[in-house]
DNA sequence: AACATCCACAACCGCTCTATC
DNA sequence: AGATAGAGCGGTTGTGGATGT
């Protein structure tokens, strides 16, 4: 049977937009809310497919999205989160908010997949620029294959993941544009919006300025279900950036062990359950040195999000984990 | 100046998942 | 329970500008 197209496929436009169409597409946006987007090429006139609509509203239009050159900073993030999510390219954007997934995929396909090459030439070749490397999080490419190699690396990739997450988390509470647009400046910027799309922009200023109040009921109900990133600029880190860490860790170790740990669970730092859990490793440690009950993943949980508490437990957790009961995993 | 090649990025494609009826 | 629409996601392609010959 098969899915039927999103559209009628005979005069539909591809390829670039115009601003003209953009702003046919921001006006429509403004009077009804991201949504119900197979009725935009209708109620609009444009001639694009209803699917085009939204990935042009998602990755280009939307406000609060950054453009241009990614800053060192935003560049280190990708890589350590990359290294932590693999190509999960929203679970890694949902730690940027001002950056797209399509945006974080080319980056990371044009400029960082070259550091990459050039990273592993220069391992050949015992340049000094592996430690650029290792500062910018590319330890996990090292093809490390013996045993205290390959935990060195591991060890070196959580602390970056947890640098990585640490300074997420500060983006996160203090470079929300739309965050700071409400909350400081109710004059709005619009610094970070495309300059090719200025004009628009201002388009939009008035209708996020109007539908603060008006809006806020259609809006949010529309903006949480348009992209992973929200368009308030909040990104859904609880229940999102929470998933994608366990699917990390699932895709890291290969072990399924959050089935027991709930999102909520996750978000605290000290959990009974994970209190309980340290409890449970330390005396399995005791009884069998090879067979913690606890799968390494929920440490590593703890571990990188409890800077204070956890640390040096969980740490000594990590380094006394047994190899042994994940070595068949890879 | 003309052409070829490279590169970055926007856009598209196809698949999957979820919500709704 | 199955069909459908809406949306999310990752991979790939197309296009236009930059650069090299």
């Amino acid at each position: 049977m098969g899915r039927l197209p999103c559209c009628d496929k005979v005069g539909v436009k591809k390829g670039p937009w115009t601003p003209e169409e953009d702003i046919m597409l921001v006006s429509y946006v403004q009077e009804h809310g991201p949504g119900n987007w197979r009725a935009v090429p209708t109620k609009t006139g444009l001639r694009r497919c209803s699917k085009s609509c939204r990935l042009r509203w998602t990755n280009y239009l939307r406000p609060g999205i950054k453009r241009g050159n990614f800053t060192d900073q935003e560049e280190k993030t990708i890589i350590q989160l990359q290294a932590l999510f693999g190509n999960k390219w929203a679970a890694i954007a949902s730690y940027l908010p001002e950056r797209t997934d399509n945006d974080i995929k080319n980056y990371w396909n044009t400029h960082l997949k070259k550091k990459l090459k050039k990273f592993q030439l220069d391992q050949c070749s015992g340049s000094d620029d592996h430690l650029f490397y290792v500062e910018n999080g590319l330890t996990h490419l090292s093809s490390s294959n013996s045993r205290g190699q390959w935990e060195r690396t591991l060890q070196t990739d959580i602390n970056m993941a947890k640098k990585a997450l640490h300074n997420a988390l500060s983006l996160e509470n203090s470079t929300s544009p739309l965050i700071n647009i409400k909350q400081e400046n109710p004059q709005v910027s619009s610094s970070t919006y495309a300059s090719s799309t200025e004009n628009i922009s201002r388009l939009l200023q008035g209708w996020m300025r109007s539908s603060t109040s008006e809006n806020s009921k259609t809006s949010s109900n529309n903006i949480a279900t348009t992209d992973s990133s929200s368009c308030d600029g909040t990104p859904n880190a609880e229940s999102k950036g929470g998933m994608g860490l366990m699917e990390a860790f699932e895709s890291l170790f290969g072990l399924e062990s959050f089935e027991s740990s709930s999102s909520d669970e996750f978000s605290q730092t000290t959990s009974p359950q994970a209190e309980a859990t340290k409890v449970e490793i330390k005396k399995e440690e005791n009884e069998n040195v090879e067979a913690p009950a606890v799968p390494l993943s929920i440490i590593l949980e703890n571990w990188l999000l409890d800077e204070n508490t956890l640390n040096i437990q969980a740490k000594d957790d990590l380094t006394t984990f047994s190899f042994d009961e994940i070595a068949p995993l890879f």
